[in-house]
This record gives structure tokens, C-alpha cells and sequence, in this order.
DNA sequence: AAAAAATGGCTGAATACTCATTCAGTTTTC
DNA sequence: GAAAACTGAATGAGTATTCAGCCATTTTTT
């Protein structure tokens, strides 16, 4: 076995290649020096360019969902499910600084550019947010008449602007666990059934 | 006047390119077609393709910020300025798709790739958030343990994410008042001082 | 056990493009 | 008849992808 992995190898390249220059800017030749493998290497593991890209956001989201749902298993009150959800988003993001600038940057560009592509995993990553609101409502604790999907795409979106303000430029003012826990107060506010 | 405004007729016909192909995709010719214009016409109006771009978000969040200004004047409850600010975000994205597609695919981008470029205007934009939060605070109408910087970034996420999905895909499920109503409630509910 | 043959992962220079930008020339304006 | 505005073909830089061959390893032959 003369491979070490050369997939792995090529998807991690990519993710500092990509989060440094962007997806456009990134030359295959980049790629190949940081992976220290030839160019014509990294055909035999991906299609082309957008390959790479698709293949990155697939395994590297797939591996965030198990994470965070192995943490969701072991609570069941949906109130704490939020803010499990709402502090390892952070987190993720904040330890994982080379692969959250790619998501960022080039996640919201795939959907339209690539037709064919349909960006499963991330469907299911959102799903796990609808999943918990709608959990929460049948237990009573969250009001019936938040509509869970507006709810996991306003979460998301307030977590995922949040995070975008360090990876572009860290702020010292606000610790991870402060941001986490003042989104989730705000949407947990927001959501929770008035006391009856 | 042979020139029948042709800067805004080039910035016209770019946000519907850009918006069509994305930024990267888009030819210089694309846009010089589009805008019954010459190629090297477009040299005479900008420096660049980049310029292109920066000139269109300044001049289209400028307006926008006009806009949404004019509007908050005539209200002094702070609770109502953030209906009327996130009423007035999810509008205008569905009013002009075609912007808001530039907007949420390109915009991102630019920080990190056009390093001299700031985005200032973007930035006036967010701090409308900011700013009615501090008023609010000030008047002890909101509670000052939120952080105003926060909060805007939250909010603002909230909204850009909720508007991607129906520029993406339109949703006729939800109307934008209703989208809008509810993330304002959350995040009125989040933000409310508590009854005395 | 040595030699020969086959395998296939890997290489990187060459190809075959695609455009952003320029500028010499043309048309319009005053 | 200058000057200004405009045109669009030509230029040339930049790069994704290909592919003919290399070589470490394994298999077969002697």
C-alpha cells in the first residue's frame, strides 16, 4: 500500500487552501503542493475542482452532525438541547477556524453553481434544530405556534453570522460561551410556552 | 448627452449577471451585452471587474440604508423600529431577488478577498440594529444585560438566513410578515426588560 | 532463489483553452 | 474641427485537466 491516505490528505490541503485563497483563487496546483502530492494526483480521487469542494462539505458536515447528535442523545429536555446545539456550533466553529471560513465562504455559493448538488448534509444538520423545536412543542414546553422552520433557519443564521464575526476578526470582547449562551437565551425566550 | 447614465445602466446589468452566474462566472462581455454597451466601455466607468462589484454594494446598501432611515424616523419605540427594520430587510430581498442574490452569494466573499475593500457600508447598515438596541437600553425599555454588538450580528443573521430561502427556493408556505412578525417576537422576547 | 514480467499508484510538463483588459480607430457632441 | 465618448478585435496572462511514462512492489517464471 503505497497510499497514506491521499484522499484525506487532499480534502485537509484543500480546506487551508480554500479558506486562505477561496475556492475560485485556489489552483489545483496549490492544492497539490500543500497535500505534497502531484497535480495529476488529486484526479484519481476527485472528479475536478468542484469535486473536491462537494466531497469537503459532505464529510466534514457529516462528521459535525455525529458529533452533535452523540451530545444531543444524552440530554432530553429540549431547552438544553438548544444550548448543547447553540455552544457546539460555536465551538466547532471556533476550534475548526480553516474549515468554518470555507463553510461560510463557499457553502452558500454551492447550492446555486453546482444544480446537481443538493447539499444533503447540510439539510440534515438544520433538521436537527427543527427537530428539537418540534419535540419541544409536543412535550408542550415551546409554544405551537413558532413555526420550526423559520425557527432552525433564524437560529442557524444568528449562530452562523456570529461565528463569521471571529473567523474574519477575533474579538476579544465576547468569549464563546457568553455569544452561545445570549443567543440562546434570546431564542429560548422566544420560544418557550408562557407559564400556564 | 450620448450617455444615458451609462454607470447605472453597467451597474444594472451587473447585479442581474452577477446574480444569474455569480461573480466569478460572469464575463465582462456578459455584462457589456446586458447593459447595450461595448466591453471597453465599461473601462471607461470602472477600474475593474472587482470595482464593479464594491460600486454596486456601496451604491445598493447606500440606498437601502436611505430607506430604512427614512422609515425609522417617524417611530420612537424602539420595539417597533425592530419590526419595521426586519419588515423592511425581508421586503426589500423579495421586492429585488436579483440584489439580494448578489448580496448573500458575493458579499461574504469580498471582505476576505478584496483586502483593502471594508465594507463600510455594510457595516453603517448593521449598526442601525446596534444602535436601536442602545436606545432601547437607554430608556429602559430593553434589558442592558444584552450586548448590543451581539445582538445585531444575531439578528441580522436571522433575517439574511431567512430571506435565503426563498431567493433560493420560495417558500410559499410562509409570507414575509409572518416571517418577519416571528423573529421579531423571538427576539423581543429575548431583548424585553421584564415587568416591573 | 534469482530474474523477468506485470501492476497500478503516482508524476508533472504540455495542452487547450478562457477571459480581463487594452488601445487604435470610429462616432458623436459642442 | 477638437474633444469626448464609445467600440470591439487583439492580446496575453493564467490554469484546469490530460496522459505518456516512471518506479516501487508484487506475482510469475525459470
Amino acid at each position: 500500500m503505497r497510499t497514506a491516505d491521499k484522499h484525506a490528505k487532499i480534502i485537509e490541503a484543500a480546506i487551508r487552501v480554500f479558506s486562505r485563497q477561496g475556492f475560485f483563487h485556489a489552483r489545483i496546483s496549490d492544492i497539490a503542493k500543500e497535500a505534497q502530492v502531484a497535480d495529476g494526483t488529486i484526479y484519481l480521487y476527485f472528479n475536478n475542482k468542484y469535486d473536491i469542494l462537494i466531497s469537503l462539505f459532505e464529510e466534514e458536515i457529516g462528521k459535525i452532525i455525529l458529533e452533535v447528535k452523540l451530545l444531543l442523545e444524552k440530554e432530553d429536555d429540549p431547552r438544553q438541547m438548544l444550548r448543547i446545539f447553540a455552544l457546539h456550533h460555536l465551538k466547532m466553529m471556533d476550534d475548526r477556524r480553516e474549515l468554518a471560513e470555507v463553510l461560510q465562504m463557499e457553502l452558500r455559493q454551492s447550492n446555486k453553481f453546482m444544480r446537481e448538488y443538493r447539499n444533503t448534509k447540510f439539510v440534515e444538520y438544520l433538521d436537527i434544530v427543527s427537530g428539537i423545536v418540534k419535540q419541544g412543542q409536543a412535550s408542550g414546553i415551546f409554544r405551537a405556534t413558532v413555526l420550526p422552520g423559520v425557527f432552525k433557519r433564524a437560529f442557524f443564521g444568528a449562530l452562523d453570522e456570529t461565528s463569521r464575526l471571529w473567523v474574519l476578526l477575533p474579538d476579544p470582547r465576547y468569549t464563546i460561551e457568553e455569544s452561545a449562551g445570549q443567543i440562546s437565551d434570546i431564542f429560548l425566550s422566544g420560544i418557550l410556552a408562557p407559564p400556564a
